[in-house]
DNA sequence: TATTGTTATACTCTATAACTATA
DNA sequence: TATAGTTATAGAGTATAACAATA
């Protein structure tokens, strides 16, 4: 007997977002499995190559990570000569995250298997739908990005 | 001076359902402070109110954790009085979950709770957009969910 | 005194392996 | 023989604390 759930709660939003994350980055984990720190080394590669990024720690809270976890990816991502560090002029204490030219290099054939796993993922929607996911996602993930505090309500100081 | 990120890969679509993941799941788990396992029990006190749930394994499955996972899960939430475990009369061998009375009365207040902070969350679109982005959000999962194998395209039969 | 980055340590979460019971 | 569930163990990932350098 096919032990199916049939409908259990698939009109909950918390369902339906964790199950996409969950099979994107299970795509990309496998889409990346010979890059160091897989889908967050080519969102650190990415950024790298953008040439904003002004410290590890303006990093890491961007892509949500600890600071002491930037430290261990970016190491990896130096040892396979992708990334260089640059002390900053203007702050000595801080680094700014460069892509070497080997790193930008692998960059463009790292963005095509993105566009590939994406559009997998967003197969199932046509064309105008998919733009409008995208803008939708971008726009809440932008508005929450500069609240800091996730989904804290107006005047509430606490941390997470 | 604000160490600020500027524009580094916002137009990324892991960067924003990244963000809009994590920021959600930090809100659960504050929501969700008090009940045992998190905004997992949520989800798991969900299905076993829908009186749908044959087996824990299932129930596993589509939220997608390990089955050892979720025996510690139940057996928290089963000390808590929230569900119980019924054998399978059709196969000895499986669990039906079914939530207690107190676990659907807990339930109630936990849904509008929920509710809160997915307004929050979707607080940016306006009221269209909103159900839009839901629609699309459970069409793009139920489509990945019954492929089982995430993402994976036609053919491969390899798991993770 | 506060902040950036690093390192060592401890902790949390998850997966693996082995087992019982059912099919 | 294969599957559902449990338990103990091991592993991966992450956070905490302390430190040096700089602001």
């Amino acid at each position: 007997m096919d032990a199916t759930c049939g409908e259990l709660f698939s009109d909950d939003l918390g369902w339906g977002l964790g199950t996409i994350f969950r099979s994107y980055v299970a795509a990309l984990n496998e889409t990346f499995i010979d890059l160091p720190g897989g889908p967050r080394g080519f969102q650190i590669l990415s950024a790298a190559a953008s040439g904003n990024v002004s410290s590890q720690l303006a990093l890491a809270q961007h892509l949500g990570v600890d600071r002491t976890v930037m430290t261990y990816l970016l190491d990896d991502m130096q040892r396979a000569h992708l990334i260089e560090r640059r002390p900053d002029p203007q702050d000595r204490r801080a680094r700014r995250i460069v892509a070497t030219r080997e790193g930008e290099e692998r960059l463009l054939t790292l963005r095509s298997r993105l566009d590939d796993v994406e559009a997998r993922l967003l197969a199932p929607l046509d064309e105008p739908d998919r733009e409008s996911f995208r803008k939708m996602v971008q726009l809440l993930a932008t508005r929450i990005d500069s609240l800091q505090i996730p989904l804290a309500p107006c005047g509430d100081g606490s941390a997470i």
